[in-house]
DNA sequence: ATGTCC
């Protein structure tokens, strides 16, 4: 009898290609050789692997042969050789990994053009920070795991001395009207978004339904957050004829959950079946649009990207409830998505942008810095070297667990009272030195957006134990 | 980012 069932993971390690190969192996195991013991199940897959010829033929085997033959045969896609040319900002303070990922993407056959943000670092396939327009094609890792992971910030008509009076009223307004992480509502509030057809056309969809409205209206981990703050207008050119002066403002930063993140997980799966790059390169794999599969991801991805948009509504709309007060603006946008845009030429593009604010010119959006440092209300410019892009935030200079291994909480809530920010939840990996210094990143960006607004933290709810970083 | 391994 077989004793510990055979893995993708064990066949990868034998040497079979991933996709296709690994998946028909797994089930020609399940369906006729089960009673096999785990070593012979190996000896006969390794015979198909180093001689699929000898199989093609038969009738159990062959099925298995001839995917590794098609795999071997077609090869890895060719990469342009030598390096292409793209716009990087802030390049003296990004580091090598991510600047490495974007040169390699900008390699792929089907990259038109691409742009490093100054908050840039190192992801899975495009680096955190990077813009890639492509024609025709989406690339799943090129919009990353958090699908629709976006900013909302709402403008009330309150004078910011509310906050410093009405400090423990708003902290328990956070933890009583937002969830982080694996917490959830008892009660979710319903949302339109629940009923769109994707819920029930698409296979990896539906799956999740139940999983998204459990999870409608809360935040994710890491680096999400609602918070209460203030924000200065310096422009009246702001999309909402917002006078100069001093407001209270919300702003929440948060993705599209579970939901997102399985829509990646199993689109990038698809993609790199689909499209074999070299190793290096694999996860950057990208789906036709003109395919089943690629339109299948572009809905799967405009419906979580929506559904990351309503979680976002949903706190603002709790929070407006609770201030018995209406904001007099709202101000959003993705930055981990995919957009059909059209290029200088005027032909359409596939922009990707992870981790990069859409920065069109007029377009309204929203960079934060840290929880302690300000954010900024901005106005793209519309510059074409950067495809209409800015940075996400201010960009990490240190890793988490370097974070953890080098800053203290006395430190950190020294650092936190001295700013005059309370921070519910969170940990020493999101403190405001882990950042890079706003001001610098804003700097780097001059050309491609302009200043509307300044937003400072003052009571910041974050994913973890509401105590760990609390300063009162 | 994510109940972090198909």
């Amino acid at each position: 009898m077989a004793s510990a069932k055979l893995t993708a993971k064990d066949l990868l390690t034998l040497g079979f290609p991933s996709g296709k190969p690994v998946t028909i192996a797994l089930q020609l195991i399940d369906t006729y050789y089960t009673d096999l013991a785990r070593n012979h199940q190996i000896e006969l897959l390794q015979d198909v692997l180093t001689a699929p010829e000898q199989y093609k033929l038969q009738a159990t085997l062959g099925p298995l042969a001839q995917a590794i033959l098609t795999q071997k045969s077609s090869g890895p896609i060719e990469l342009k050789p030598g390096k292409q040319k793209f716009a990087i900002y802030g390049g003296e303070n990004i580091e090598g990994g991510a600047l490495h990922q974007m040169e390699l993407a900008m390699r792929l056959p089907i990259a038109q053009a691409g742009a490093l943000m100054p908050d840039a670092h190192q992801g899975y396939g495009l680096p955190i920070g990077g813009v890639l327009a492509t024609h025709n094609v989406a690339i799943p890792y090129g919009v990353g795991v958090d699908i629709g992971c976006r900013m909302c910030m709402s403008i009330y008509d309150i004078h910011t001395g509310f906050i410093d009076k009405n400090q423990d009223k708003l902290k328990k307004m956070l933890l009583d009207n937002t969830r982080f992480g694996h917490t959830s509502f008892k009660r979710p509030m319903n949302h339109p978004v629940m009923d769109r057809p994707e819920f029930s056309e698409l296979p990896i969809v539906r799956e999740m339904k139940d999983r998204a409205y459990q999870q409608l209206g809360t935040s994710g981990g890491g680096n999400h957050f609602v918070e209460f703050g203030t924000v200065e207008i310096h422009d009246v050119n702001n999309d909402h004829d917002l006078p100069k002066g001093k407001y209270l403002a919300i702003l929440s930063h948060s993705g599209s959950r579970r939901l997102g993140a399985n829509i990646a997980g199993y689109y990038t799966k698809v993609a790199m079946d689909a499209c074999q790059l070299p190793p290096d390169a694999k996860h950057l794999a990208w789906l036709d649009l003109d395919t089943e599969a690629g339109q299948e991801y572009w809905l799967a991805m405009n419906l979580a990207g929506d559904y990351a948009s309503a979680c976002h509504h949903q706190i603002h709309e709790r929070l407006a409830n609770k201030l018995t007060e209406q904001p007099m603006a709202v101000i959003e946008n993705h930055h981990n998505f995919a957009w059909k845009e059209k290029d200088a030429t005027g032909k359409e593009v596939i922009v990707h942008r992870k981790g990069a604010t859409p920065a069109g010119k007029g377009v309204m959006g929203i960079i934060p810095g840290s929880m302690a440092t300000p954010g900024f209300i901005v106005r793209g410019k519309g510059e074409a070297a950067s495809i209409n892009s800015a940075s996400h935030g201010a960009g990490r200079l240190m890793s988490r667990t370097e974070a953890k291994k080098t800053l203290s909480l006395p430190q950190v809530r020294k650092y936190l009272q001295k700013a005059g920010v309370d921070v519910l939840g969170s940990g020493l990996d999101e403190a405001p030195m882990v950042y890079k210094d706003i001001n610098k990143v804003m700097a780097s960006q001059q050309d491609l957006v302009e200043v509307v607004g300044t937003f400072h933290p003052k009571i910041v709810r974050m994913n973890g134990d509401e105590k760990y970083i609390e300063v009162d």
